[in-house]
DNA sequence: AATGAATGAGGGTTCATTCAT
DNA sequence: TATGAATGAACCCTCATTCAT
């Protein structure tokens, strides 16, 4: 069987385990509730996955690539504006049930990842280069005018990004219907980082 | 009766429970493991609580209890400045072994309430009175004059707790001697806060 | 303390572990619900028993010479006759709540004894005893012309004996209020062991 | 697939349980000892049972649906004669290795009944059914005039129902040696019910 | 005499993994 | 490829027993 056929049905794996891991939490991805959640039998996964901890990795992995896809998707190009922030922002909060699966299984892996080893280290350099990325537009945007440039550009980032965390870790333990209007004060937070000069254009 | 203060000794239980927590994860915290941390027979363990669950649950109150009378010390009493501010919110961040441990405790107990109902919905309780605390201090200091005024309550409260979340999560993951420096941005922040009318008076 | 106080108490922890195995059963007999039944610690049973093998002998020895004593009760003296039978045959079945729970313990004594060769022995005992005292008195009454002498004494023992045993181990699993009427037909196989000539007496 | 029957694999782990209940008793049947006795590993017992009880259930069910096979089996047809009784009754008693086995399972389930519910029911149940049965053969052979009709057919029934559980607990406890000779009165017992003009015409 | 904390073997059960089919 | 039966280590928990108090 061709190359694509293996990695897609790896990926369908991985989802389902996601899935688990999501709805029921960590210790409930088992490999019979797996084979289960895929319609299939418990042979079929180690053809796919040498072992059980490559499954949660790939699950883990799935989850996180799909919360950047969706920011990566949000930010127009590689000029951005202050109006973009919030937008960017909201497509990585777990907003809707798509968003919301992603994250639970995300916060499951920022859990595991602190007592191992191998996790953490990927973990921290996923962030590592997410931070590394804000700074350089957030410095972009100071050099162009669109944000206040009062503010260290290395504390927005800092702070951005202990925020977002912080928000989403919270928001996924409210129910879906008030989430939006529990993350709607982020819009007036970005305001603050409006120039001084097109705050006072703006608010004319 | 051998002389034993039953609820002392549950107290070391959970807080040995809580150290494999954290040193090694939830998964790692089997009886058997437990009885070696606490070097006691595994038998022991059921005469002060009735199922593993119980002890997690106690393991999580511990180190949830901690964070939370750390940072009641900080606070001198029901007259709050906004000096007071930073060393509070730093009493309650991960930033030394002690308050490590109680927050990589906190962080696991966080991810399993995601799916086990009965901790979410006390979770989500303690949040909440903790929400409301801050809601109330921030208020009061506003009708005091020690906190600017034309920012919404609300928004800087759940900016705080938020912030507070995400930054635990952050710091956690850091080596411990970057994490002073990590943090520090957050005493910035707070001067944000400051009345403009003392914000001047400081400048100047 | 005096023998008779030890004794006494023996009594009572057999009777309550009696009590357990007729209620729940002999696998629900611990030390710990003994200790609850009885109101007292566990260290207790360890006074009076050096095991808990020993306290299950006593259990079942307290019920089988429970059951012993209400026959004993209703025979009258060593000069029988057909008419005492009936009584005392009955007095032998659980048609009341006390010896209800007798027969329950003796019943799991039965089985017990199938594969533990010791309570074997000591059941295949008191069987050949009670069946002696049995042949005896038949043989008895035939002589007397209390019965008629047509049938082999053994025979009739043998009948009685095995009877018995059916009808206890039948009866206990039937609601109480049937019973009485369930073991009244015995009361008829019984005329038929009356001598023809008194038989006539009694029809005409 | 490897080729297994499902079915006749728990009629396997049925039988071994049954063996090790009625070998070492209902206490010694353990999922270690079990896989033991059958030469296989533990976790094939959760293969074919969910729960240990299933397998107790299951080992139960075996035991007596054997009896009840062996009995069946020395039924002629549905044309009764008398001199069936007894052959068939014989049938139904432990008289070698086989059916003693049968027996001492049988036995334990009767005393497990007596404080487990649900098997008291299926016990109740099965038990009304044999009676029912042997009435309508029993009042069947009166109508055809081969068991005298001077005798209520529910008293020869109540009767012969609790002889034969009388006479198999007894013999049970009787080395195999002697069991033949100790069940044989029972052939003079149903001469008795030999109408009496057939006896008179046996007896001339 | 009485208590109940402590022990650790052994209970039923679940698990990731292997492998014959 | 795909299946699911088989394995046995390790899980949580209960147990009879011991022993310091």
């Amino acid at each position: 069987m061709r190359k694509v056929d293996h990695d897609s049905r790896r990926q369908e794996v991985a989802e389902a385990a996601a899935r688990l891991i999501g709805r029921e939490g960590l210790e409930a991805l088992t490999t019979r509730a797996l084979a289960k959640e895929l319609g299939c039998s418990i042979g079929v996964l180690s053809h796919y996955f040498n072992s059980k901890e490559e499954i949660v990795i790939a699950a883990f992995q799935w989850a996180d690539q799909r919360i950047d896809a969706r920011m990566q998707e949000a930010i127009a190009g590689n000029d951005p504006h202050l109006d973009d922030f919030f937008p960017v922002i909201k497509a990585g909060l777990p907003l809707n049930e798509e968003s919301d699966l992603e994250w639970r299984v995300r916060l499951n892996l920022h859990t595991f990842a602190l007592t191992h080893g191998e996790s953490l280290k990927t973990v921290r350099e996923k962030d590592a280069q997410f931070r590394d990325l804000m700074l350089m537009m957030i410095a972009d945007m100071q050099r162009k005018g669109r944000l206040r440039d009062d503010i260290d550009a290395q504390i927005v980032t800092d702070t951005a990004f202990d925020l977002v965390i912080g928000m989403a870790q919270n928001l996924v333990k409210t129910p879906m219907a008030g989430r939006e209007a529990r993350s709607e004060y982020l819009f007036g937070l970005i305001e603050l980082l409006r120039p001084l000069s097109s705050n006072v254009a703006k608010s004319a």
